[in-house]
DNA sequence: TTTCATTTGTACGTATGTATT
DNA sequence: TAATACATACGTACAAATGAA
């Protein structure tokens, strides 16, 4: 919750790269465990206020990096 | 033209990755020369009756094959 | 077994921004 | 000044798979 305000539409950096970020610090943070899921894309939108094609579009960047993976139809995961 | 009858929207493979193995067969055709564009994405919205979110998802399929590349601001080019 | 909520996958519509020609 | 083209982002809707009740 809140966290809608740390997306700034205004920004030369556009949202979906933003939340990527985010989400990457809190990776990293050990906010999540490995082999645990993150919040599901309808949570997402809810807290940092975006579309849930931003959302995907973050998630994708993070699958790039190598920080998460996809599980069809059960949810993100941390990598380990 | 006459090419939106190629995809079938109620079939098992969806629209953009029919989209992706048309194209990728009229490029393999020679249709296009290396280092000239594809149809424009608007254009190729019109030719096959798809969303333009779709053309762009069967274009990425095509850079992730190595079969084109894209130009910001030019347009999409057969890969020599 | 059937039902149901949850979650991701896919598709389309629309709008705005920015760069090139 | 347009016209063109890609980038991004908002929205909506339904499909399909999973797992629990």
């Amino acid at each position: 919750m809140g966290r809608e305000s740390e997306i700034r539409h205004n920004a030369p950096t556009p949202p979906y790269r933003q939340l990527a970020a985010l989400l990457a610090a809190r990776i990293r943070a050990g906010e999540w465990e490995p082999d645990t899921p993150i919040p599901s894309e309808p949570q997402l939108v809810g807290d940092y206020g975006v579309a849930r094609n931003t959302v995907r579009k973050a998630i994708a960047l993070l699958v790039e990096e190598g920080l998460v993976f996809v599980v069809p139809h059960r949810g993100t995961f941390v990598k380990p």
